[in-house]
DNA sequence: CTGGCGATTTCCT
DNA sequence: GGAAATCGCCAGT
């Protein structure tokens, strides 16, 4: 059975999560995620290297409660709730006891259009998944969605590869967004000149920083 | 178009 | 107690 998946789509995005988190976050552009009716392709995303001298990982320090998940196998979903009202998606990338994970941060709604105008107050098609918070909400993807297995068939959480890869000479890379620290490190990948990408904003602290 | 700011809860020091 | 991998609304250019 188990040997029946080789060469087979699931086993090469099983293969592409369960590898270093750079290759894994450019492949998971043009995916689709599915949840509560909704599908959305995948534009926008960002990487973080967990353990390995990522400052801006949430796993960093270590092990707490809630980045439990992202120290186990790759292809499980790591939600977070953040700034008193927002839900944002993960999906756990590399080895067990590595941490890393992809930041899903934007995307198009290919299916269940209805549902996610209904979730969103929003109307403006290409706004409905245009950054991570705004993903998750047209999704319906909250706290209850932590720990999904994404390639089981029957998770409320599922992602599958694209119809038609995203090539290479499409995708552009920039720094990640809203990070306080590591300016220098481009690991946000999209899908260039789509319009569901997020808008850049450089992170400004709200009071006095450094 | 851009930039500023409030909302509101959880997690961690 | 303070910051946080954000968003939507507001004002000014």
């Amino acid at each position: 059975m188990g040997d029946g998946a080789r060469g087979t789509p699931l086993r090469f995005l099983k293969d592409l999560l369960a590898g270093p988190v750079l290759p894994a976050a450019r492949g998971l552009l043009g995916c689709e995620i599915s949840a509560g009716g909704v599908t959305v392709r995948i534009t926008e995303v960002e990487a973080y290297a967990g353990t390995a001298g990522d400052p801006a990982s949430h796993a960093h320090r270590g092990r707490t409660p809630r980045n439990a998940i992202m120290f186990g196998p790759a292809g499980f979903l790591y939600v977070y709730f953040t700034y008193g009202m927002h839900w944002c998606a993960n999906v756990v990338t590399g080895v067990e006891g590595e941490a890393s994970a992809v930041l899903l941060r934007a995307g198009q709604v290919v299916s269940g259009l209805d549902l996610a105008i209904a979730r969103r107050r929003s109307t403006v098609e290409r706004d409905l998944a245009r950054g991570p918070a705004r993903l998750c909400q047209a999704l319906g993807i909250d706290g209850t969605a932590y720990g999904a297995d994404l390639l089981a068939p029957d998770a409320p959480v599922r992602l599958r590869l694209p119809s038609t890869p995203v090539l290479e000479s499409r995708i552009a890379a920039g720094p990640r967004v809203g990070v306080t620290g590591a300016h220098d490190l481009e690991w946000r990948f999209w899908i260039a000149d789509d319009p569901t990408v997020s808008v850049y904003r450089r992170h400004v602290p709200r009071k006095r920083a450094q």
